[in-house]
RNA sequence: GCCGGGGUGGCGGAAUUGGCAGACGCCCGGGACUUAAAAUCCCGUGCCCCGAAAGGGGCGUGCGGGUUCGAUCCCCGCCCCCGGCACCA
């Protein structure tokens, strides 16, 4: 700890009223105060309850946009809230260092990755260290280091031993631009998600992570996550995609030796009666087996050939013509008995499922495109509930509501109970059985490129797939490699890096030269930062045990199905190696809004910044013609309607700039960028600032008590607390009435903030009820108060405002506390309490409605009863007017809230 | 199409989830201070109507119904906006 009274010397020379607000000044000072003292430096302390407060760690492309100013405060705005109320809190940050834009960078420019990286990661802690965030930078994890890659490698290894990493030959999706392979998610209609590059498929071996085995498990355990966005939850369910139904075999009318049936996978089987034919993925094996040596194999090939050539978003849009050729071959409808031709099909796909259907086109809207088309006979199978439905349909009828017609035995019964005899028939007669599909595929990790971790696989020719011995990780990725971004990975290229030995034998070998997908980086760099420094294993489960679970988890809705899922998949693979006990790593998510501003448009110069337009007249500053103002969108580089915040910060301040994003809008909500909100919220810290350089002189005289200094407003309310621990000296007169209601006022506002922090992230209606305080302390008449009751309660007031304030302007709050005589920092400053004695009004106004509309307003004491109340509203002479000659049928009351006299005639 | 979230003054947004709609901020208007301006401080500000004024009345939370003494909030039927998923059998 420093020696008391180091911090005045900090803040001595701007304490003098006569001082302007200047952030610039005092931000820099307590930076570097924060800073020398290590202030936010936590370990763990059991004597206190833990709390894991965590932003999503940013890419370290160059600078921060205010997306992440704006995630940043809000976390940070809980962090100091949850330290000042006695947690243990951890809050860490670090960097998302791997990934394309640095190989990129070294493509264009020449610089290497590696450099490239360190230097972005080192301008953007300077940057995030002037919005005075309290991290604990003693745990910062940079991904691309091997300190941490390491440890990826290592979980590979693990994964891979139990069967959870594998490696397949697979079509994936290949961006011809950025060169590299995509997974499903990164793909968004058919482009790449990066570069929004038309996506192509290509046959490629691949390493994957085999998420699908606790498909079930993440499925059923967004039940337990009762603290996250409804629409997060909703997403990743959707992504999951489990659906209950059945497989069956349907026998082929012809057996080949070897291929008695073709199984199928429906939620359908209520249906099966009225399935007219079937149809096969064109990916599937199987059709060239059926086709072989029949006349219709020459037709089908071509169909096949030029169906998969197609890239698969293409191909998959739902607004995609039906297309299919017949095989030749038919099947036999195990309940109906009938023939069915086989057909393949355009729109099955290959990878749900068993990549074959059964085709009912009365009941499908896909299959009855398809019958239409093709001319094949629709069985009308199942009946509405108005049993309005005749043959020959207009339509599919794809409703579940109904009863099966058509359908031998089954036919009567309602939808729901014939599944589940149908179901039962198929377990019975042994064709089939009750399956679970999942949409959720595994997840490819493979990519072409360099700036990644090296997946720890050596390839002999003797000993086939040998994995990388522990003891020899990490696999360092080489310094020395070729940045042409034209073929093969740079990796590949690195004959250094490729030739090897293998471990088994000690012959010659070759390293795999594939790098991981980064979002294995972030599917557990929370773990990581629980003990940072571990260097026997990724994580020490002491202190993950500890720690773990996450809190409070904030950031972008863009990873609510993607990072969030893959880091659930993670935490419980690390659960099962048996390092981490949870099961759930983040307790709470919030999914901060986007940061949005007007565009600018000039029809000469394009998109234009907000500083190249003159909003006198809404014109280019270049050539003067009209700006044509455009919609509130993201603030994008491509629609250059950016703010930057290092200029923001420059010209108001690190507080500015993190009030005015907290205040603006509520956290989950898109935010509006708006300048005059921001010389709003700098406005008010110049009020806050100049209020507590009036006030600090008259309060000055008073004895500062270094050991209970917040404990005027912090002690009060303890488990003993009453009236008589509350270190204000009970006034030797009774207080007077400005004394009570400025210590009523005061305590409001300390409940108010500390209710919408706490309960919902209200960060804005905190800051409104901050300013509605400073409002009512303008408005005291501070020069006339000399009584030592009145001085004691401005002093409550002002240290009450001045802790309040610090989760959201912390320099400012620091500089007035030394100002008003503190030589202790505020970081760790208990948070004031109110005490609910002093909430107390003395008097009510209490609103009258005569047939519920307000037409006067009584003020009466607030300890009187419901018939005083009442009896006060009939002699209202407003009232009176209302109810004057009419009879009264009722009067309703609302507890100290409302009086409603309802009338007749 | 399915799922989720919304629609409140000129604007961003409040409203203890059935009890004074519009807190707070922005914008705008007025006043004080100033030689003047900026800054600062104070006051006003949903819309419409009556009134010279003090006052008073009506309307108003996307639209139409309903429940209730009373609805931004609950129910039914629509309209619109945003986001996600989308041939998953």
């Amino acid at each position: 700890m420093p020696a008391s009274g180091q911090y005045v010397r900090f803040a001595a020379g701007i304490s003098h009223m006569e001082r302007n607000y200047n952030p610039q000044e005092i931000e820099a000072t307590w930076q570097r105060v924060w800073a020398e003292q290590q202030t936010f430096r936590v370990t763990e302390d059991s004597s206190r309850p833990k709390f894991y407060c965590l932003e999503m760690f940013p890419y370290p492309s160059g600078r921060i946009h205010m997306g992440h100013v704006r995630n940043y405060a809000i976390g940070d705005v809980l962090a100091r809230f949850k330290t000042m109320r006695g947690y243990n809190v951890l809050h860490p940050m670090g960097w998302d260092a791997f990934g394309l834009p640095a190989e990129n960078a070294a493509i264009e420019q020449g610089v290497h990755p590696a450099q490239w990286t360190t230097q972005n990661i080192r301008y953007m802690r300077t940057q995030l260290e002037r919005l005075g965030l309290s991290y604990d930078w003693s745990r910062e994890v940079t991904t691309s280091e091997p300190e941490y890659y390491k440890w990826n490698q290592w979980l590979f290894l693990k994964f891979f031993e139990k069967g959870l990493a594998y490696k397949k030959r697979s079509a994936v999706n290949w961006c011809p631009s950025c060169e590299t392979v995509l997974a499903n998610e990164q793909v968004e209609e058919g482009r790449c998600w990066r570069c929004e590059t038309v996506v192509v498929q290509k046959e490629l071996e691949q390493w994957f992570f085999r998420i699908t085995a606790y498909a079930e498990e993440l499925l059923s355990g967004c039940d337990q996550l009762s603290a996250w966005p409804a629409r997060v939850l909703t997403m990743q369910r959707n992504w999951i995609g489990r659906s209950i139904g059945v497989e069956v075999d349907f026998p082929l009318a012809e057996p080949l030796p070897d291929l008695p049936a073709i199984r199928i996978f429906t939620t359908r089987q209520d249906t099966i009666f009225g399935a007219t034919f079937m149809s096969l993925a064109p990916e599937s094996p199987l059709v060239e087996r059926l086709v072989e040596g029949r006349p219709e194999a020459r037709a089908v090939r071509e169909f096949v050939a030029r169906v998969s050539r197609q890239e698969k978003a293409l191909r998959t849009a739902a607004d995609r013509e039906k297309e299919g050729v017949f095989t030749g071959a038919c099947a036999v409808n195990p309940f109906t008995l009938e023939p069915i031709p086989i057909w393949v099909a355009n729109f099955v796909l290959y990878e749900y499922g068993t990549g074959a259907i059964m085709a009912v086109p009365a009941h499908d809207q896909r299959d009855f495109e398809f019958a239409s088309t093709y001319g094949i006979l629709v069985r009308l199978v199942i009946q509405n509930p108005e049993g309005t439905l005749r043959e020959p349909l207009a339509a599919s009828y794809e409703e579940q509501a109904g009863t099966l017609v058509n359908s031998g035995q089954f036919s009567g019964l309602p939808v729901a109970e014939g599944k589940e005899r149908i179901a039962d028939f198929i377990e019975a007669s042994g064709i089939g059985a009750r399956t679970v599909n999942f949409r959720l595929r595994d997840w490819g990790i493979s990519r072409q490129r360099y700036w990644g971790t090296p997946i720890p696989i050596i390839y002999c020719q003797k000993c086939g797939m040998v994995p990388v011995p522990e003891a020899d990780l990490p696999v360092m990725l080489p310094m020395d490699v070729p940045f042409t971004g034209k073929g093969a990975s740079p990796l590949a290229q690195a004959e250094a890096f490729v030739k090897t030995t293998c471990p088994k034998c000690k012959g010659p070998a070759r390293r795999e030269t594939d790098t991981m997908d980064t979002f294995v980086d972030s599917s557990w760099y929370f773990l990581r930062y629980c003990s940072p420094h571990e260097t026997t294993r990724p994580v020490d489960p002491a202190k993950v045990d500890r720690w773990m679970a996450v809190d409070q988890y904030i950031g972008g809705i863009e990873h609510a199905v993607l990072h969030l899922l893959y880091a659930r998949f993670f935490t419980r693979a690390v659960r099962d190696l048996g390092l981490v006990k949870v099961d759930e790593p983040f307790t709470r998510l919030l999914t901060q809004g986007m940061v949005c501003m007007e565009t600018y448009r000039c029809e000469e110069h394009g998109w234009l910044l907000p500083a190249e337009v003159n909003k006198d007249g809404w014109r280019c500053s270049q050539c003067g013609k009209p700006v044509e103002r455009g919609r509130v969108e993201k603030m994008s580089k491509s629609k250059k309607n950016i703010v930057d915040p290092e200029h923001l910060i420059a010209k108001y301040g690190a507080d500015t700039a993190r009030l005015f994003s907290l205040f603006a809008a509520p956290p989950e909500k898109d935010l509006e960028w708006s300048d005059e909100g921001v010389e709003g919220a700098y406005r008010f810290l110049g009020r806050v600032w100049r209020l507590v350089h009036e006030l600090a002189p008259l309060i000055g005289r008073q004895q500062v008590s270094e050991s209970a200094p917040a404990a005027s407003v912090a002690a009060s309310q303890s488990a003993r607390g009453s009236a008589k621990t509350s270190p204000l000296k009970t006034p030797q007169a009774p207080p007077s009435s400005v004394t009570i209601a400025l210590r009523r006022l005061t305590h409001k506002t300390i409940k108010k903030v500390t209710d919408d922090i706490e309960q919902e992230f209200q960060f804005n209606t905190a800051i409104a009820a901050l300013m509605e305080f400073v409002n009512g302390l303008y408005k005291v008449d501070a020069k006339k108060m000399r009584a030592n009751a009145e001085l004691s309660a401005i002093r409550e007031a002002i240290e009450a405002l001045v802790l309040l304030l610090t989760p959201f302007a912390p320099h400012i709050a620091e500089e007035l506390w030394a100002a008003t005589g503190h030589a202790t920092t505020l970081a760790r400053q208990p948070w004031p309490r109110y005490e609910a004695a002093l909430l107390q009004e003395e008097v009510l106004t209490i609103p009258v409605q005569v047939n519920g509309k307000v037409r006067s307003k009584v003020t009466i004491p607030a300890d009187w009863d419901r018939d005083q109340i009442i009896e006060a509203s009939r002699a209202d002479a407003k009232v009176g007017e209302w109810i004057k000659g009419k009879t009264i049928k009722n009067v309703v009351y609302v507890e100290k809230r409302l009086v409603n006299i309802v009338v007749e005639g």
